[in-house]
DNA sequence: CATTGTGAACGGATTCACAGCC
DNA sequence: GGCTGTGAATCCGTTCACAATG
């Protein structure tokens, strides 16, 4: 078995970091790397690193550091990256379109299999076609498919999650501006981009307002 | 004075979604709201509500609740809200225009001024044209912009971000799938979405193993 | 001897429980 | 009586310090 206790989810949030800036190594031909210059890469301490990847397994040598291609061996099969999870977009505005075209085209580790929208026909990307949304049970059903990314406005996003729910969904990437209701069992995580704008201004004015203060 | 002590980050990262709910309940001409149903509205405990508010001042009444409006009023100063902050997105491929779209249109709360690529001349959105990058700094100055959305390519992060920092920039909400390298005052929030993908396939596999080992 | 792996110490965030107030 | 505001208790995640080891 990959996984020793439940991980917390600050880990499993770094898990991807660590997997990405593996790839970057690799592809510069780095073969064993510690976690000091991981460190160095991702932006967290060298103990956070040695310690994340400890909830896991031992995958280093001591005195040496970790190999690169054993470990990034060992991080896809701990997210769950060594089979290609199946995916849908649901909603294909602009952002649809493009965590469609992102994800189709460079992300090796996803399968984008369907694109769902109220209004199909529009010419999809990647060799994908637009699908009207009432085909989705069924094409859910038929690939199995256990995760989506919903990007469809605000006032339609709970009423697509229900559907979702209904055929089988286990995890959603939410970016709109809405709290889902779903069963506990449903895993959602909120990409709210607005949300994240406005933190950012919380900043932008606190440092604004530190100047003024002197 | 508004702010009391520092906000911890995590506290900082509910209040957009606070004001999204009284949004919400305006919307609804709901004047009075308690935190047990600001609870349910956002699905963080109630306490945590009253705790997170309680960093910042003293806005409800006991016995009743919190006034709507009034609540309204203190999350946008306090989140920085209350003067549009100008903003400029840095790449204009489906994601930077998915942005610029929908903050420039639907979120009064920003201003968008600017949009900038690599190739201008594209047709832009909502009365914004699409600026050459070597026009950026003389922009920055002229508007005196203080916060960024990056989209461009990986391998272009980097660079443009330096050019940011040299022309004053403070916070940059960062889609590029690269740690940024920036000076101690300036905020980046990274908001990778492949990254964030890829944690959410960590859960949805996680579930098919527990399937599987019963 | 450099670097991993990890128990112990620390610190920050959440929850509890209740005092304070309308 | 009902709900806010908050100190105290608890939980969780990070950092420290060092033992283990190739």
């Amino acid at each position: 078995m990959t996984r020793r206790n439940k991980a917390p989810k600050s880990v499993v949030k770094r898990l991807p970091i660590y997997l990405r800036v593996l790839d970057n190594l690799i592809r510069r031909d780095v073969e064993i790397i510690s976690s000091r210059v991981l460190s160095e890469e991702t932006g967290f301490t060298a103990e956070q690193i040695r310690k994340d990847l400890a909830y896991f397994g031992a995958f280093g040598t001591r005195g040496t550091g970790y190999n690169t291609s054993y470990l990034r061996e060992r991080l896809l099969r701990i997210i769950g990256l060594d089979k290609q999870t199946k995916i849908i977009v649901v909603g294909f505005g602009h952002l649809g379109k493009a965590l469609t075209r992102y994800n189709a085209g460079k992300n090796r580790y996803v399968d984008i299999v369907g694109v769902f929208d109220k209004k199909p026909g529009e010419t999809g990307v990647e060799g994908l076609k637009v699908l009207p949304i009432d085909q989705l049970p069924k094409f859910m059903q038929k690939e199995k498919v256990k995760v989506a990314m919903l990007t469809v406005p605000a006032d339609a996003a709970q009423d697509v999650t229900d559907l979702l729910v209904e055929n089988g969904i286990t995890a959603i990437l939410n970016f709109a501006p809405v709290k889902l209701d779903v069963p506990e069992d449903v895993y959602v995580h909120n990409a709210d981009l607005t949300t994240e704008l406005q933190t950012l201004i919380y900043y932008a004015s606190e440092d604004e307002k530190q100047h003024q203060a002197e």
